[in-house]
DNA sequence: ATGTTC
């Protein structure tokens, strides 16, 4: 690790590079400030970011966000493009929890209209929407509907009445990877989706009770719909059972694959097949799957959240005002275009613990939008804030239009038990006026404010460095958490 | 992240 440090060379307040040797085939580069890469270092995420520059087909360089800590093979923050013709596609560079995202709904309600009413929205919250580990939500789907879900996504939810057709250009994507074959998918990796739609999960998943407390640019929070004493809700979630069962089932086949096809890695987590070969293109579409079931999760839990803010403040949709402002994916594989040397060329985007970014005028991102770029939803951690961002030219030219992801964990979750033992984590967060209730109280433990790294100070480097800028700030008024 | 070690 110390011999890593040494060799690093800064090229900017903000970006630091690691030499290409032995058997990396590009440069590794870190977007960190100098304690958070002292982080990095201290957790061996760097070497991880090392390990995936080794792996074939990999181009330009494999980055680090500002808060890449440790990860399954592939580092959390890590953002790496692979050639469509000669690269490999590796399920351990996007994660257990494939499309593990996050959903910013704003309202037209202002803090003082809810300040009195939290704790029973709060309990109506929990009420509506499972949560925790293993929890089934209210839908029981036949084989044949999943295979739909999983096909149309976040589209799916809108079909059966689960919001509006306006809800769907507000996603990545539209909430529907094209192409998803549910063949792909294994009997069990079915069965684990049929009860979990409709449900938040558990570990860093959340939904929060937001206000906004500061727009940074006027002009493009208004595009946003956004303004200043705003409740917004934030939901984070991601593919539950389903996607985890995609990742594990993968890494068995391609641990197969590799030998078939004479691959080697720094590290069998890492296990990857050729992009092109019949085993990496099932993995893509399981994973599309995935993916895709993860959008219509957050689709359907907005339409909980509505119907309980309705309940209990007693308002008609058009008071409440409940719309998307963005939905964004941080474990995903894509298949975009970028340029490379002034040429454009095709390329299978990892991002892990990332968020895409794209610049204003890039044809994906939504029309309304397109003239000010693309929000990126970045959630803090309980009891600190969260941002809406926007992509910029420079992540489009330096990071394949990347960006961070959150605040990144510091402390792990056995470490962050540990320490809180002995506390209420609940009473610490509402000396600081915030209500926070959790499925369970390790869950609230695990996730504690000291347990993550500043999300402040990580915000600050992607936009110091140039790859999204800050358009508004949220503080939590009341948790959920998984 | 995860029917948290099928």
């Amino acid at each position: 690790m110390e011999d890593i440090k040494a060799k690093l060379e800064r090229k900017g307040p903000y970006t630091w590079v690691i030499p290409r040797e032995k058997g990396m085939r590009v440069p590794g580069v870190l977007y960190v400030s100098e304690r958070l890469l002292e982080k990095a270092l201290a957790d061996n995420a760097v070497v991880q970011v090392v390990n995936v520059a080794h792996l074939p087909g990999i181009t330009r360089y494999s980055l680090a966000m500002p808060d890449v800590h440790w990860g399954y093979g592939a580092p959390i923050g890590g953002v790496g493009a692979f050639d469509a013709e000669s690269g490999v596609i590796v399920p351990g560079f996007v994660g257990y929890d494939i499309n593990c995202g996050v959903r910013l709904l704003r309202t037209n309600l202002k803090a003082a209209d809810i300040k009195s009413r939290l704790e029973i929205l709060l309990g109506g919250l929990f009420q509506e929407i499972p949560s925790g580990v293993g929890s089934t939500g209210q839908l029981k789907l036949k084989k044949k509907e999943l295979e739909e879900v999983v096909a149309e996504g976040a589209g799916w939810a809108v079909r059966k009445g689960f919001g509006t057709p306006a809800d769907l250009s507000n996603i990545e994507e539209n909430g529907c990877l094209k192409g998803a074959d549910p063949e792909s998918l294994s009997q069990r990796a079915v069965e684990r989706g049929l009860e979990q739609l409709e449900t938040l999960g558990s570990g860093n998943h959340f939904l929060e009770i937001q206000e906004v407390v500061e727009i940074y640019d006027e002009s493009i929070g208004k595009v946003f719909g956004l303004f200043p004493g705003q409740i917004t809700v934030m939901v984070h979630t991601g593919s539950r059972g389903l996607g985890y069962q995609v990742c594990d089932d993968y890494l068995v086949r391609f641990g197969k694959a590799m030998t078939k096809y004479e691959l080697s890695v720094p590290d069998r987590q890492l296990a990857c097949a050729p992009v092109n070969s019949y085993e990496g293109q099932q993995y893509f579409q399981a994973m599309k799957c995935a993916a895709n079931y993860a959008f219509a999760n957050r689709q359907m839990i907005s339409h909980l959240v509505g119907q309980t803010f309705r309940r209990v403040l007693g308002l008609n949709e058009s008071q409440l005002g409940l719309a998307v402002v963005y939905d964004v994916a941080h474990n995903i594989c894509k298949l975009e275009t970028h340029l490379v040397d002034g040429q454009p060329r095709k390329l299978y985007v990892h991002r892990k613990g990332a968020t895409r970014a794209f610049a204003a005028s890039h044809p994906e991102v939504p029309q309304h939008y397109r003239a000010v770029g693309q929000p990126v939803i970045i959630p803090g951690t309980m009891g600190t804030a969260s941002y809406i961002l926007v992509g910029t030219e420079k992540a489009m030219a330096e990071t394949w239009g990347s960006t961070c992801h959150g605040a990144g964990r510091t402390m792990s979750r056995h470490e962050a038990i540990r320490v809180s033992r002995g506390r209420s984590i609940a009473e610490e967060l509402a000396r600081q006026g915030i209500l926070a209730r959790a499925a369970s109280r390790s869950g609230l433990a695990e996730e504690m404010p000291a347990a993550y790294k500043d999300v402040d100070e990580v915000v600050a480097v992607v936009e110091g460095a140039g790859l999204s800028r800050k358009i508004a700030r949220m503080l939590p008024l009341a948790v959920m958490k998984g």
